[in-house]
DNA sequence: AAGGTCCTCAACCGCAACGGA
DNA sequence: ATCCGTTGCGGTTGAGGACCT
């Protein structure tokens, strides 16, 4: 019945991988590049599955990724990508490239959902028209895809996008516009301002941090939550074009912190970003495509990026019906 | 201290999409 | 157009640590 599955061949080891396989793994892929999974397990010996192999590479092992606490900011923002795109979590991650798509996703399950299911028993009953959006989308991709179960998931994620976009575009309108969450604070919607400018800075200084203290061999102790830069011998040059650009933002958004207040303004250091985090993602998400990318692919990030700017001022709305608008197809299905 | 329960998150599974033949 | 191998994604599981009694 169904698919034997790929990792039930006799000799394929399961479960969590030892220090030494990661390291056979970060060696392979530093001397070959990602890619090729099904020759991993061959080449390098190793006793998993390509599949496993390429988790491991992808969730936990590959250069970038940020580790532990998610920041107040990033909070935010996976609530409000939610909110945008239910549970596409590979979406998500695309825009928090030092994030997996499976630690938003295990971070969502574990703590926001229960956060934010809190925060509306404890609004009780009130913003319903906020609530309504927002419950609905939590569990979007739930019960889209109940109602929706027999199309295919194309069809299913397009559903999506135009529910997501009717109901950014309802906000939009509503004059006493329902907060998605509870009222930011001033000093909440600063720190939503910069959202962009401090987590690309932290890309920039996890890079840089991690190029500074690259080893030059392999680590012996195993610490779950931070060894997928530092204990790695996974090196890569830092004269890497990719790096270079990195850090190239870094020394520019030093200005584009203080100056993220005008649409202008952001709208240049979106293109800073979008250029910046689209690089980061050449490498660890060759193959994504973004909802975001899917409406303007030339520009991947900025209309997203824009919304959560001036979601964060709480003003413009006609900025959120660019956005609307510009999810292409949804559009014209209105 | 010991046992039970809860919580977290790495890893797995299965399906869908992609791309080449 | 179809097949088939590979890759990406989202849901789920379970080991192990944290916390509680």
């Amino acid at each position: 019945m169904g698919r034997p599955p790929c990792c039930d061949k006799i000799g394929v080891k399961k479960g969590p991988w030892t220090p030494e396989e990661d390291i056979i793994l970060v060696s392979y892929i530093q001397e070959h590049g990602p890619g090729n999974w099904r020759a991993v397990p061959t080449n390098t010996g190793l006793r998993r599955c390509s599949k496993s192999c390429r988790l491991r590479w992808t969730n936990y092992l590959r250069p970038g990724i940020k580790r532990g606490n998610f920041t107040e900011q990033e909070e935010k923002m996976i609530i409000h990508l939610q909110a945008l795109l239910g549970n596409r979590w590979a979406a998500i991650a695309s825009y928090l490239p030092q994030r997996t798509d499976n630690d938003i996703k295990n971070y969502w399950n574990t703590h926001l959902k229960k956060k934010l299911k809190k925060e509306e028993e404890g609004q009780d009953g009130q913003n319903t028209l906020s609530q309504e959006g927002f419950s609905s989308n939590s569990s979007s991709s739930t019960s889209s895809s109940h109602n929706t179960s027999n199309k295919g998931q194309w069809e299913r994620r397009l559903q999506t996008d135009i529910n997501m976009a009717k109901q950014a575009l309802c906000e939009a309108l509503s004059i006493d516009k329902p907060e998605l969450l509870s009222s930011p604070t001033q000093a909440q919607q600063q720190q939503q301002q910069s959202i962009y400018a401090s987590s690309t800075e932290n890309i920039a200084r996890l890079l840089e941090s991690w190029m500074i203290h690259k080893p030059i061999s392999g680590g012996s102790s195993r610490d779950s939550t931070q060894n997928s830069c530092n204990d790695k011998k996974w090196i890569k040059s830092p004269d890497h074009e990719e790096f270079k650009s990195l850090l190239r933002f870094n020394s520019n958004s030093n200005s584009s912190t203080t100056t993220t207040t005008t649409t202008t303004t952001t709208n240049d250091n979106n293109s800073q970003v979008s250029a910046s985090v689209e690089v980061f993602q050449d490498e660890s998400k060759p193959r994504f495509v973004t909802a975001a990318a899917v409406a303007e692919e030339q520009v991947p990030l900025s209309l997203l990026e824009k919304w959560l700017f001036e979601e964060g001022i709480s003003q413009e709305h006609v900025n959120m019906l660019d956005m609307s608008l510009d999810v292409e197809n949804a559009a014209d299905l209105f």
